[in-house]
DNA sequence: ACCTATTACTTGTAAAATGCAAGTTATAAT
DNA sequence: ATTATAACTTGCATTTTACAAGTAATAGGT
C-alpha cells in the first residue's frame, strides 16, 4: 500500500509535505468530504454542492484525486451516461484528516453543521467506525 | 474562543470548508509544522525550511495566519530586527490535525522522517500531549 | 426514427495566485 | 563609519483558478 512511480518529484520528503502536495488546495478535501460524508457518486452531485466549484476544476479535481490513487471511477450499469465515483481504501483512511479539521474549525471557527460536529465531539472513535462501515458494506455491493 | 469579525464571507458553513479556506494551500501548515515540530520562530528560519518557500509568499501566509489568530508576532527582547512569529493556543489546536495528516501520507506515500511517525504511530495521545506541553512552557516564559 | 434532455466533460479567456530575482529599511556588529 | 543581517517589498513572468459557453455520448419519450 506504498511508492509510486518514478516520476513524482516532492518539494521535501516530509510527510507533512506529501499530504499537501496532494491535498493542499482549495477542493480536494471538500470532494473527498462530498463522497465520505453526503454519499455523492457523480459529477453533477458534486456541482451542486454550496461551494460552487467550477466544472473544469472540477473535472480536473477529479482526475487528479485517482491519479493519486484516492479515487476510482466505474460506470454506472443502470446508465451509460453516468460514471460513479467512489474513495478507495486510501481515500477513505483521509477520515481522520477530515475530522479534525471538522472539529478544529468548529471549535475556532463560526460554522453550521452542528449535527456532525456533535456526533464527532461526543465519540469520535464511533463516528470513524460507522463511516467505515458504510464504505465496507458499499465494496461488498459490487463484488468488489 | 470563537466569532469572526463581520467581514468573512465563506463559500458555506461547512467547517471543513472554513479549514480549507484557511488552510488550504500549499504552504500554511507547512509553517505551522515548523513552528510547532521544529521550533522555528524567525522568518529566515521559515525561509530555510527545505521546501523552499518564496520570500513574498512567506511574508504573506505570516500575514494571513496572523490575521486568523493561529499565529502571533513579538519582537525579539534581545535583537530589534528579529520578529518573533509564535503559535497561538488556536494554532497549537491544529497538532492533531498536522498529526492525521503527517501518518497517512507515511502510510500511503514514499516518506521519510520516520522517526517522527514512529513517535506519532505508537502513541498519539503522548506525542500530542508532548506537543502541548512544549508550547505552554514556551507561554510561560514570557509572563504570557 | 426523431427530438429533447441529461451527463460528463472541454475550450476560451480574464483574473488571481505563485515563483523568482532584485531592491529596500531598520537594527546590529566590527 | 562601514558592513552585515533580518524582515520584508517590488516588478514581472508563469501558473492556477474562475466564469461562461460549447460539445459528444448516451437516454428517454413520441
Amino acid at each position: 500500500m506504498k511508492g509510486q512511480k518514478p516520476g513524482v518529484k516532492r518539494r521535501s520528503g516530509c510527510p507533512l509535505n506529501a499530504s499537501v502536495e496532494i491535498l493542499g488546495d482549495r477542493w480536494s478535501l471538500l470532494i473527498i468530504r462530498d463522497m465520505m460524508l453526503r454519499g455523492y457518486r457523480s459529477y453533477n452531485q458534486f456541482l451542486q454542492s454550496p461551494e460552487g466549484i467550477a466544472t473544469n476544476i472540477l473535472a480536473d479535481r477529479l482526475r487528479q484525486l485517482e491519479k493519486h490513487g484516492i479515487i476510482r471511477t466505474a460506470p454506472d450499469p443502470s446508465d451509460g451516461r453516468k460514471v460513479r465515483y467512489l474513495l478507495t481504501r486510501k481515500g477513505m483512511d483521509l477520515a481522520p484528516v477530515l475530522t479534525e479539521m471538522v472539529l478544529w474549525a468548529a471549535a475556532h471557527e463560526e460554522t453550521g453543521n452542528q449535527a456532525l460536529v456533535q456526533r464527532m465531539r461526543e465519540d469520535k472513535d464511533r463516528f470513524l467506525a460507522e463511516v467505515r462501515q458504510r464504505w465496507e458494506k458499499e465494496q461488498g455491493e459490487h463484488s468488489r
